[in-house]
DNA sequence: TGATTAGATGAAAGATGATTCAGGTTTTCA
DNA sequence: TGAAAACCTGAATCATCTTTCATCTAATCA
């Protein structure tokens, strides 16, 4: 795969028919499919496009090259996560310590359960060079959903909610991250759901 | 890069003249330095061959592959790192609570920083197909030293130790991970050891 | 309906890079 | 010192993929 520059990574063409919507719908659910079924070395834009059920040169109708594909790919994931985990923030603002890491934590474990499989195999594409643009910009939609909730919670003024707010968000993405890496039965995700919630609390309390 | 079967990430041949020894760690060397300088999708063995000064045939005498090579570079870092921990684990046992997560959460930060760099260019190693099963052996190498050290601690007896050893594992090992990802300056990996330490003691302390 | 635009095709070009192997050089040690 | 064993070399092989483009089909709309 040779070397693209970070403007080559946007879309190509946007689809205007229904049919082309379509298609460029079959390529994602195809890209996730080979991810999951071959893994991040067996994908070639040849086996998504005939998994898509198209022929590659549509795939780079939409998709100027293989990175971008992957990178949308990614962006849609962890768009459609943040989104779960903003409202969650949103919606909790004002109520107790408790009831807000609470909301907090399970919308988290919750979004990234109802893909397992996508999550895992996304995080393969993440480490890529390009990738963390994007994880890092998601990273600062939830620091902001994180803080705005927590200034709105009876914390010491000492407390720097912001740097909390990071740590928070490292917390959750790192160790569910590792969870999910162990694949480790549902009991265990429960019990980590658990454990997750009481440990943030616990450090709000302790800051 | 072809499929390769787990039984051929084994090196293939031990080195014995002391001439062979001293390529063996040029290619070790050159291999993290490539990584460090091209990232690993510009990683190519006649690159790193070059770099150690030998030619590519010479690589191929000792590792049977390139991801054997990749996994042999990975598992010795990982194993620095894990000696430092569990020797930090062992040292502190019967110690005070506050004195354990200190030593632990401080060793584990210590050696990750010594080589910072190249943890980092490593993370991206550790998620490739195999990479795992070197990551889950270290993990299990932790859990067993956290559990032992926090064996001596005065736990209420209902306390999972096992479990908590699991989580605190996570945790560490997320939390470093994404920060190091963000490519924070000094102060912020100041700031984060400090609450990641006081973080693990409530934790243990709230269960 | 005819012309214009959008969408789709897939063989083939072009690159890249992992891995081999036949043949040289150096070290060991009896 | 002279095999035998250990090491080293690097051009050539082989397989794999990404990406293009000339050409074809379908949809739109005046």
């Amino acid at each position: 795969m040779p070397k693209a520059a970070i403007q080559d990574l946007q879309p190509r063409k946007t689809p205007l028919q229904s049919r082309s919507v379509a298609t460029v719908q079959a390529i994602y659910d195809a890209t996730i499919q080979v991810l999951l079924k071959d893994g991040p070395d067996q994908l070639t834009t040849v086996r998504v496009a005939q998994r898509a059920g198209v022929s590659v040169g549509t795939l780079y109708q939409y998709f100027p090259n293989k990175q971008a594909l992957l990178f949308a790919v990614l962006e849609r994931h962890l768009l459609q996560v943040s989104k779960v985990v903003e409202d969650a923030c949103t919606s909790s603002r004002l109520q107790p310590l408790e009831v807000m890491v609470s909301a907090l934590v399970n919308s988290f474990i919750d979004a990234k359960l109802t893909d397992r499989e996508t999550a895992l195999a996304l995080y393969r594409i993440a480490g890529e060079a390009g990738g963390y643009i994007i994880v890092d910009r998601m990273r600062k939609r939830y620091e902001s959903a994180i803080t705005a909730m927590l200034q709105t919670a009876p914390l010491p003024p000492s407390a720097d909610v912001h740097f909390m707010a990071h740590m928070i968000y490292l917390i959750m993405a790192g160790t569910l991250r590792g969870h999910l890496e162990t694949n480790a039965p549902p009991p265990m995700t429960r019990k980590l759901r658990e454990h997750l919630s009481k440990l943030v609390l616990a450090y709000c309390q302790a800051m």
